[in-house]
DNA sequence: CACTGGCTTGAAATCGATTTCAATAAAAAA
DNA sequence: TTTTTTATTGAAATCGATTTCAAGCCAGTG
């Protein structure tokens, strides 16, 4: 197998194949009307025949853009390990598709670290139009530099009320709110949240968490929240000790469906019979949370909606707009875990 | 926010802010050793001040190359669905990571249907220098087609004989293997597969497992492979006809975790014990099988030495080298749902 | 003093497109 | 018939790098 072995047709060949110039062959690959019919359709032929493609370098050198976006994981320095959820890779995907249907190419970028300065090379080595944050991370300071520094990058994560950057995410305080009501109303009344709530989204559910505690006459915050990263071991250790600590607790709120089924996981390792002595909440809806055992009762985003705004809007950017931020409506999926 | 406030500094600008020609900037920047200390240290403080970033643009369309690698899911026209199984998620990661250590960049690409001619136009419109393909899905042809036009490509899936491309995977056949004669160690004597075995990866776990009942006298298969798709719905709905038409089934060898979690629930809505009447196993160890009611016995494949090899692979083809499929070696997890 | 040779450096060509501007031919108007 | 438009087309410049080739400089040598 010789490498490079495909044809590499330039837009000369194709001129001189078919007996026209150059720029009238970058004409009618761009739709031009200037071109004469019949001049048209003798070089679409001799192109199709060709399997021209136009060379995407040198078009886009040309056109001083890449007709690409970037993908950045913000794992931030706290957190080393990647973020495998589940949930992101939905998320991804349907990025993809929507940068795709506009004629945008995504650039996965999985810097771990330095995040901000390998982002920025994204953008000033040309590799990318603009980025799309997915995370805040714990600390938003290095979006608020790539922002100000004129870069156009859109992130999914909490919408605050300040910030410089257009923003997509679901509507976490209420996700929080919803979830929690629920518990409260399936009868939990020593209730804790389940969570890493340094990172804005999940600060968002945990405020969400609280109003619908303070609004129940019966139920409390049985305890400051748990510290618990995305992952299930996590959120099976941070269960356990908050369960021997506070002894009573009858309603866990998770931050995401991993975190969620640590929680299960500790239940069972206790001998705590779920959703008879403690009900559980997680977040996300992801795929396997259907069947668990119990099945999980979660709060489902819409991917699909935020991959398609995600990609809007970053487009709408490299266009010169400012669009708004935007809140995702989330929904209530309610399953055995919280089931009397 | 004004758009693209972000400096685009040209190798010009550093050129005459140097007081150089734009060449000398250019071995600078390419570390050549012509350049004389005193200007290379001169050019170098220029151009850090300002922050430049070499065009990828014009430099790829001057060397011809992209330095970027295209990935592509193979879903075949069978399946409209998404590949979102946690095990991709995972091995894409570690692809970005090991082409990022290279240099590449990962571009993604989610066509899921007319995969060949979008795959090809990844190409001739130089947008990358090669591709790595996910899964072959149930007919190689396409990515044959591919090779014989010369595309350079690495594919993740079953390693066959005379395949014409270049292949990293796991070892199904050994990993089919492991796992059925564990179940059969177990005790199970009447076993099924479960899996969509039209896909080459899967029957290779299949002849496993076939391998495996054959050399047991008291084992044997007790049906034809159930078909399931890659998800855990498909998996339930698979298992519970299975168990349904051909009593007496007490081992299950799902080709995935996902599809295992649905048997799991199949014996959970039947009544059936785990692993006490019934034993399973799972394949790929994904996140939340080790959490599953019971822990799902798996059998697990290094994601990270795959991306690893499935970049370093496509690497050497562009290089111009033939490089040799690789086998990963597979590992079994004994988990709760085959422990005695 | 003229000549050879090793270092550095820059002028110009090139990669493959797009776009401006001018030229030509054909059609319409005077 | 002459002039003015209008419709097509191509020559040349451009995007921002890399690379070839030649030139300038200075030291060493005959």
């Amino acid at each position: 197998m010789k490498p490079s072995q495909l044809r590499k047709v330039t837009i000369a060949d194709i001129a001189r194949l078919a007996g026209v110039s150059q720029p009238t062959v970058s004409r009618v690959m761009n739709e031009s009307p200037l071109v004469k019919k019949e001049t048209r359709e003798r070089v679409l032929e001799v192109a199709r025949k060709h399997n021209y493609q136009i060379n995407a370098n040198a078009r886009n050198l040309r056109l001083r853009r890449t007709m690409t976006v970037g993908v950045v994981w913000a794992s931030g320095p706290e957190s080393g390990q990647r973020l495998s959820d589940p949930f992101f890779f939905d998320l991804l995907g349907n990025i993809a598709d929507a940068l795709g249907e506009h004629g945008y190419d995504l650039l996965l970028s999985t810097a771990l670290q330095d995040n901000v300065r390998r982002s920025e090379a994204l953008l000033e080595s040309r590799k990318a139009d603009g980025l799309i944050v997915i995370g805040q991370g714990t600390n938003d300071r290095p979006l608020r530099d790539l922002v100000s520094a004129g870069a156009p990058i859109v992130v999914w994560g909490a919408v605050g009320p300040d910030q410089p950057y257009c923003t997509v995410g679901g509507d976490n305080r209420q996700g929080g709110y919803l979830a929690t009501a629920h518990l409260i109303e399936r009868g939990a009344r020593r209730l804790i949240f389940l969570g890493d709530i340094s990172h804005p989204e999940i600060a968002m559910r945990y405020h969400g968490f609280k109003k619908a505690v303070e609004e129940s006459a019966a139920a409390e915050e049985a305890a400051e929240p748990a510290y618990a990263h995305f992952d299930t071991q996590s959120g099976l250790i941070a269960t356990k000790q908050a369960l021997e600590h506070n002894p009573g607790i009858d309603g866990v709120v998770a931050s995401s469906d991993a975190v969620a089924m640590g929680a299960l996981a500790a239940a069972a390792e206790m001998g705590i019979g779920v959703p008879e002595q403690l009900v559980v909440t997680g977040y996300d809806d992801i795929s396997s949370s259907a069947y668990f055992k119990p099945p999980l009762t979660t709060i489902r985003q819409d991917t699909v909606l935020g991959g398609k705004l995600l990609a809007e809007k970053i487009i709408h950017i490299l266009a010169g707009e400012t669009p708004d931020s935007a809140t995702i409506p989330i929904e209530l999926v309610i399953r055995d875990s919280t089931k009397a």
